[in-house]
DNA sequence: TCCTAAGCGAGACGGTACGTCTTGTCTTCCA
DNA sequence: TGGAAGACAAGACGTACCGTCTCGCTTAGGA
């Protein structure tokens, strides 16, 4: 029951390689020089295979991007009535673990579409977690956009810093940085 | 040594008409459909006589950008000592007017480098704007940044907005998200 | 020897399926847009099926010419002593009953494969026609090739005609062209 | 004055280099292997500028038969009143002289879009040389027709032969195969 | 006023990536 | 056990840009 449609190991597997061989490509050529070839060549597999599976590295990325984003949410702490800023958590402790993959990601040397999707991501996750502050509208709406705005700039030069300070810092920094701003959403205004 | 040598009238015109062509090909198909043929096209320009002058569309879109750097600072008003944020006027209204080139030039049609670029342009407004704040250090540097993506977000947000609020509106609510957060600076922390 | 096995009647069903998709899908489509994978959707095959039964579509097709070369024999007039020629008369009426499928397999759309397949047929059949004249050697082999080729061109220009002539007299003038280059056969030379 | 539009002499280089390579190339491989990247590399020419020059390799080939038709003009005899056959000898001493290039364009391994034009081209020459005769209709339509196809046939036959008969030999066979059938065109019918 | 160096257009060229198409093999599942 | 389904690697196709280059024409600006 429910077994679904049996759907054939291989793509699976093949689904799992690309995806590795893109982030490894991403690593090492920045997003730009990322080639379809060039991750068919990594994860060995052939070029129209690729694209029986994928329209473009772009969707690719994609694909990758909703486990990101799960893995994300399983960071986050439950949210108590102070825990409106927590969803900052999970992205911060995840970009601390896999700062390599998040420097190819939203640094320098990635992308337009790469960050855009990562910048969405964020804006997601603020949305979430404001949506119980105020009532829906422009007010709301900008303020989700602030905040992750500047939690995006924020990592980007967390992670192009010559020397870092521990991510905890960050966090705390980002908190008491943003914490006001979600008073505004309460006040009338 | 230095006598240079006479710039040639002709050399200006053609700078000139590049960047005129390579905004109407922005605004007309995006920034990752510009084409370096489509630039020539429409200046009416020998490809070859763009790669003399230029080294790619991204060489000559950051040439354009120090005009436009330019044009935002000599709409920013003098800033008193509550005048911290008042960078952000210049910047808004020279959006307001100019509405189809920033959402050419930052909104989701666009592409990294553009972005990139206009990013680093709100960084260096905002570290300018902030220097009297606390001393430099981390503390300083990740406000800066935080500002600054928060207003980049924030105008990203506004121009793909169906309905925008009026440009005054958008001031205040960044002015209000914002002010706060620079009391940070002054707190012993 | 000969125990064979069942020969399985699905199997013969599978070619016969096959072989009457190749014909649909070349008068569709012309042979060079002849794809394996469109043959198989008009028989409702799977590909793999397909290569177990035929090594290409040129195999294929060259399965369904023996039948024609079948078809072609038994309407062949018993050979009497002026009826050298008579294995044309079964060739075009043939190619008159069949004429959407002969201009596919033999006109200017087709392919090189089935043209030089027929072409063998036409070389075939003359040779057999003309082996009771003169003896074995060049004359022969080359008067043979000389008729051959000359109703071949024949066919292909009486099909490919807007008004073309009607059979009957497509066969006279045959006949007459051909009738005297007999003659030589029987010289010495 | 009147030098025409100087072609770039670039262009002249690169079309001849390239029809060398397509020979070379189908002499080797024959025409089906013959794909446009071998003949790039061969005349060491980017790929991009063969598409710049040409539609394709049947485009190429093309181009190449212009230049066989002219020089088997050149090689025609002058048409005597008994002539009208003398086509022929242009075509057989060339095919005599070039045999491996011809049997590359005729020959088992060729392909049905070379084959094709060579028709075509036997097709031209018949018409011309025997315009004189008769009145333009179905009649001498189909006599040009059933001798070019004679001839080609022929000329394949000749060039697969393992022990070929000298040329001259071939072309006094055909002439004596095909001269009864002009009579045709003077006879009423 | 000439003449000379430059700016310029036109466009050939080699390259690289794209996304599509077809081929033939191989694997897995199902009846 | 063999046919159906379809994943897969391979590789050609034609298109689109790129950046470099050579060629002549024109057009200042200094002699």
């Amino acid at each position: 029951m429910g077994a679904a449609k049996s759907p054939d190991r291989r793509v699976q597997r093949t689904h799992r390689t690309l995806t590795e061989a893109l982030l490894a490509v991403i690593l090492e050529r920045g997003w730009e020089a990322t080639t379809v070839q060039r991750i068919c060549d990594r994860a060995d597999v052939g070029r129209s295979t690729f694209y029986a599976h994928f329209d473009s590295k772009e969707d690719l990325l994609a694909s990758g991007f909703d486990e990101l984003r799960k893995a994300i949410r399983a960071q986050r702490v439950v949210p108590g009535p102070a825990g409106a800023l927590s969803f900052a958590h999970g992205i911060i402790a995840h970009a601390d673990e896999h700062q390599r993959l998040f420097r190819a990601i939203i640094g320098k040397r990635s992308g337009h579409v790469v960050q855009g999707r990562f910048r969405q991501l964020l804006i997601d996750l603020a949305e979430e977690s404001l949506s119980r502050f105020g009532r829906a509208g422009p007010q709301r709406g900008a303020t989700v956009h602030y905040i992750a705005g500047a939690l995006f700039e924020l990592l980007i030069w967390w992670l192009d810093a010559r020397n870092p300070i521990p991510s905890s810092e960050l966090e705390k920094i980002f908190v008491r940085l943003a914490t006001p701003s979600l008073a505004v959403l309460r006040e009338p205004h």
